[in-house]
DNA sequence: TTGTACGCGTTATCAG
DNA sequence: CTGATAACGCGTACAA
């Protein structure tokens, strides 16, 4: 079975009885074309099952009409929303999405720049924690290739970014439990290679400092964003003297994960323990109680991330660091502290 | 800030005073070259920062090193673990992976062949339900685009495809239950453009005729392999009088669902109604109780997909349709029902 | 308004 | 073993 050749341009042009060169203005609507002779180039076009090849257009024009998308095996959940925001702003143009999970952006930013490198892409979407890696965007910027960061947490105003207000959710988040009665709160952090982590941690201290509650180290636990690390640190939590009355996860794997601990102590989520998680990721609404956490905008901020990327790339002027709403979302898994004990 | 312009082979070639097509040789590890030469070439090509344009070499090969992987909006899990199947066999090659997920393959297949032409892929892995999609197969045969199957049902034997048995999975399935020893089983079928919703059904159905249960239609909801559609589809069949005492969903998000809506109505699993899935994915164990369910290898399958597709692509023989296993995993979602009130 | 000549970076052909 | 030359398909610069 032999493929037939494609057609070509020049295919198209000898059918229309035009120059290669007509065709081409008809493909790209340039101006000075007879109306009658587009019209006959189309029906060419058409008839000849026309399409142009992406490798010849790349080469002179060079572009390759690709946008790599840069993330580090974060949750599932994350991932897709992520893709969803990116693909839905790319639908109708040109560029496809080429998918770049990595390994550890911190561990070889060598090997990354020859994959962005050797890939051949137009652009770069940056999401955590490469989109704070300074080396990293060096590089990129030295090899011209633009690139727009999601959820950066340094090195603002060095092209655009679309992120939200970690801290100030955190504080947010931390404050809704405040206001129940809680004053012993348990936190578990994220991957430390994740800036946002330490931001919200940040923002949960700063939510006790204001209300006066001390700062104890024992009530900070470690994770890295996945339901088996959260199950660790909220046993370890759950396992202290007193036991914290609330948990903050830092994102819903995570704090479905203390939910799951919380059981097996023989806890009931909220009535011993209250939980609040971070994301509203899928997983906040299918564990039981359904999750009071944080709204992050994932898909929004690819939408907008990639956005701010074609206008890039079209020659306007590069976008700055866009600030996105989050929300705190009160359900199920929060609620006031069992009263304590009274003090004889 | 201007970029400078990238090295190209003839920069090299100037550089390891060689001619361009030597240098060419060299780094496609063609015959025929001297070890100095090579050693010589080599260095230049490193002191240059050398990568050879993808597109230039796509245009004479006709290549563009890209392979799609198409699917419809599936759950989450399902997507994160397919393009880590076939990522994972892409590492190290020099093809990149380009997503492209369409809204419906069966409303407009010669859309959906404008996206795949224009995209210039060398290939395309085909998830469900578009693995089963007879028009869009023969469009692509005919474009001479080659392409793998993932869980096709039918138009076997029609090149590289892999797939596991649902009819044997859900069979197995509906057996457990019944060995536990329920007999009124209600089941929750998947989105119907996708194949397998059916073939689970028929599994269920040949257990419940094995051990002589009457099928009843009541029993049978439809849902989308959504947790939307299955919480839906779960508080029908739990209203029902008698309601079924075990409920086979056919994905976990719906069985997920399934455990909500019990305890929406007050019913605990597995005491009051168990309660089986099917993918073995993420949710599967971050629900409580983690949930009895089927394991359908949706990485490895991807793998094994992406690996026939790369021999094609080689030039090698055309594989077959592999199957692989699945798996019952028992946790404890299911249980024996309570024992039937005396019959006076 | 339309066409011609040339170049983009690489590889295949064929000669040396 | 190595190199000159001609493609690959399209867009740019310049003519006509």
């Amino acid at each position: 079975m032999r493929k037939t050749r494609r057609s070509t341009i020049v295919d198209v042009a000898k059918l229309a009885d035009v120059s290669a060169k007509t065709v081409s203005r008809v493909m790209n609507n340039e101006p000075h074309v007879t109306e009658a002779v587009k019209t006959r180039v189309r029906e060419a076009m058409r008839e000849l099952r026309y399409t142009p090849n992406v490798a010849a257009q790349g080469l002179v024009r060079s572009r390759s009409y690709l946008i790599g998308l840069v993330y580090e095996k974060p949750s599932p959940s994350y991932v897709v929303e992520l893709q969803k925001g990116a693909l839905e702003r790319l639908h109708g143009e040109r560029f496809r999405l080429v998918v770049l999970p990595v390994e550890s952006v911190t561990e070889r930013e060598d090997e990354i720049i020859a994959l962005l490198r050797s890939a051949a892409l137009d652009a770069v979407l940056l999401a955590p924690p490469a989109s704070d890696n300074a080396a990293l965007m060096r590089e990129l910027r030295e090899g011209g290739l633009p690139f727009a960061r999601i959820s950066p947490t340094r090195l603002l105003g060095q092209g655009p970014s679309v992120a939200m207000d970690d801290v100030a959710a955190a504080q947010e988040a931390a404050e809704h439990l405040i206001a129940l009665g809680h004053r012993r709160i348990g936190i578990i952090k994220g991957d430390p290679s994740h800036a946002a982590a330490d931001a919200r941690l940040v923002g949960y201290m700063q939510a006790l400092a204001r209300s006066g509650i001390p700062l104890r180290t024992e009530m900070i636990e470690s994770g890295l964003f996945t339901f088996e690390s959260g199950l660790v640190a909220a046993r370890r939590l759950l396992a202290l003297d007193p036991p914290p009355t609330a948990i903050l996860a830092q994102n819903d794997d995570m704090a479905a994960a203390t939910v799951a601990a919380a059981r097996e102590c023989g806890l009931s989520v909220p009535e011993d323990v209250s939980v609040v998680g971070f994301d509203d990721s899928d997983i906040s609404r299918v564990v039981w109680p359904p999750l009071t956490t944080i709204r992050q905008p994932v898909e929004d901020m690819a939408y907008r991330a990639m956005d701010m990327l074609l206008a890039v790339l079209r020659g306007e002027a590069e976008g700055g660091d866009v600030l996105l709403a989050h929300e705190l979302l009160i359900r199920r898994s929060s609620g006031p502290p069992r009263a304590e004990p009274p003090i004889p």
